[in-house]
DNA sequence: AGTCGCGCCTGGCGGC
DNA sequence: TGCCGCCAGGCGCGAC
């Protein structure tokens, strides 16, 4: 599942394929995605040159004069850079073919991605709510404190609410609470500033981390399956649910919060 | 307004 | 072997 890191990571690998290149084709296989997929994208975007690509939360932006192509990898999406003519799969949904002889394929299984139109000057809908990036310095202590006051809802759900701050998804919230110490059940609007300053660390050193990892898998993901590690190796407590914490052993604790897998230790997290 | 839970979708897995 | 049921999850949305 693509969290932060992994669409950063993606980004950071079609940027040199398609930065300022001009696209002779939008090739719409499957448009049955999250959303409908724009028909009218095709006309905006074909003889157009990208100008830029960036990123918004887990949102790729592809920027063409007028406007930008939205990209969301949902949960099993993925992008590749393949060579024009590359026979596409099964789940191979669409195609942004380009001048150079390059095309970016969109893979997804499981359909939870987005391929979405925002026209210049107006923001998408989607990306008008969402709070803050992670890694910048607007997003710190004070602003996450003052954020939760008279918030009941537990933290680790409200640290993965987008209007909050963006691409904290459930690895990751996992991750940066086991590492901040604090119970992911404690009320939000319960947590100290002290704790928030300790969690806003965590969150950005553990993301830093995995963009910084993705980035020595990108020769792979160009070339093969498309997907960055996730590392799963180096996580402390996802996916580790009743094996012994590595601080002070006892067996992590699995539940479910908001149908969400969510794994601590009742020993180091209060 | 804030919180909660649903459902989209399909590959992979355990159980029989 | 083959089939069935269940699970994973980002995230918008409807309901309270």
């Amino acid at each position: 599942m693509p969290e932060l890191p992994e669409v950063e990571t993606t980004r950071r690998g079609i940027e040199p394929h398609v930065d300022q290149q001009r696209v002779i084709d939008f090739v719409v296989r499957d448009a049955r995605l999250r959303w409908p997929i724009p028909k009218e994208i095709h006309g905006l975007i074909v003889n157009q040159q990208v100008a830029s690509v960036s990123r918004r939360g887990k949102y790729l932006l592809l920027r063409f004069a007028l406007g930008d192509l939205m990209i969301h990898l949902g949960m099993s999406g993925s992008l590749r850079v393949l060579p024009i003519g590359t026979p596409a799969g099964k789940h191979d949904h669409v195609d942004l073919v380009f001048a150079n002889d390059k095309l970016i394929r969109f893979t997804d299984p499981r359909r939870f991605g987005s391929v979405l139109w925002q026209p210049i000057g107006v923001e998408h809908k989607l990306l008008a709510k969402l709070g803050p990036e992670p890694l910048t310095d607007r997003f710190d202590a004070d602003y996450l404190y003052n954020a939760s006051r008279k918030r009941t809802l537990a933290i680790k759900q409200f640290i993965m609410t987008s209007e909050v701050v963006v691409g904290v998804g459930n690895i990751y919230a996992n991750e940066s609470l086991f590492r901040a110490g604090i119970d992911p059940r404690r009320p939000a609007g319960k947590v100290s500033k002290p704790r928030y300053e300790r969690l806003v660390h965590e969150i950005k050193a553990v993301l830093d981390y995995a963009i910084t990892r993705g980035g020595t898998t990108l020769r792979d993901f160009l070339s093969s399956d498309g997907k960055p590690g996730y590392f799963a190796q180096e996580l402390s407590v996802y996916g580790r649910g009743s094996e012994p914490c590595t601080v002070c052993k006892k067996p992590l604790k699995e539940i479910r919060m908001g149908q969400r897998t969510t794994v601590f230790c009742t020993g180091c997290q209060k």
